[in-house]
DNA sequence: CCTATGGACATACGCCACGTATGTCAAATA
DNA sequence: TATTTGACATACGTGGCGTATGTCCATAGG
């Protein structure tokens, strides 16, 4: 066995090439990066680039799937190590929302790939959606959260959380806005949870 | 007074170019339209294009801003023509979530205005999130919704608005998607709702 | 060990599209 | 009627994307 295979190698200029544009699309963001500046600064030319990912697209699309794998592999493991499910739940959504804040997710993840790729890019074919709508139906066949469908909850909260990040990031207060926004949080998920016996259904 | 002016012609060609660009943007996608194309299709060049917007972005924040207001009057006619203030904040909501469905307020303003625009432009700068916030902020003077803030309440709204709207339009199956995420949001809103004196404050 | 094949890149080319600079003509104004 | 201003059209330069083509090296097979 050599030291260095062939697919060894190539395996490393595609992930340099991600590593790359995820810092330039990130920063510059995706309409105003040139693929001749940016494979020049990977220390290549743009045949790597179109051999590796077929076009620009491409690029972004491997780009926004390591973002989201390792966004996903985050969140995981804040719902992982809860004692109750509920609480999973609830901190999952108020570690997504500390984390979507993020410039390059705001950027490359919720502006460029919602754009490029297609509206199904976010939160479709997203690995963080997709776990969340894991943990909401958990709970629904739990009995925690009320009997209703786990996609649409899971794409509700997604919305709301990413919307909120852009406007925290908005604001120059710091972190007043964050707070604001995990005390509105906390109550839209809290009508979420199914109704215990004894409690009256609310009316309206 | 002479039966056209010259601001009249002005301003009639400004329309045509909006009304047009608007059906190019809403169908082909901001990124796919051609200046060249769109104003041949205008009957006019890029000369009387970039006189009046500037580039290309102008002619999309243009679009946009009368896409925008279109919404913003179809909402205030629902939250206006309400008995209670609670039935009309909600009716609005629901009315947002069937109106952004359409194919050409996705495309143009939920997916390319925002890459385009900077993250800024939903829901900040729209007229839709400005109204919202105020219902929202009139219903918590009015102790109908729990003190929060009401830029917040409103964000979160709306971000779970639109993911969910693109979530139904992703569905095939008419219009299940939106019965469920009109339940869904039900519940949601219900949360917001400011606890009355005989009702406990909900644990956990 | 030698050869052939295929994959991993680099190089070169054409095309499209945006923005700008310049020109023209009609309307408003004096 | 002379002048100015604004509403366009025309022409040009530039940058960037995708593709076609070429080259070189590693791996496989005899």
């Amino acid at each position: 066995m050599p030291r260095r295979t062939r697919a060894d190698m190539t395996e490393d200029t595609r992930a340099r090439l991600i590593a790359v544009a995820r810092l330039a699309f990130g920063t510059r963001g995706y309409a105003r990066t040139s693929m001749d500046e940016f494979t020049a600064e990977a220390g290549l030319t743009r045949g790597a680039l179109y051999h590796h990912f077929g076009d620009k697209q491409g690029l972004l699309a491997a780009v926004v799937e390591q973002i989201d794998a390792e966004m996903d592999a985050r969140l995981q493991a804040i719902s992982a190590d809860a004692q109750e499910p509920w609480q999973g739940f609830r901190d999952r959504c108020r570690g997504y929302l500390a984390m979507a804040r993020e410039a390059e997710y705001q950027r490359v993840v919720l502006q460029d790939a919602r754009a490029v790729l297609g509206g199904a890019m976010p939160g479709a074919q997203l690995q963080c959606v997709a776990s969340l709508r894991a943990i909401v139906d958990q709970l629904i066949v739990a009995g925690v959260v009320a009997p209703l469908d786990a996609q649409a909850v899971a794409r509700l909260i997604h919305g709301s959380l990413t919307e909120a990040s852009f406007w925290i990031a908005e604001g120059d207060d710091g972190d007043a806005r964050l707070v604001q926004a995990l005390a509105a949080l906390e109550l839209m998920l809290q009508g979420l949870r199914a109704p215990s016996r004894d409690e009256p259904a609310p009316t309206g």
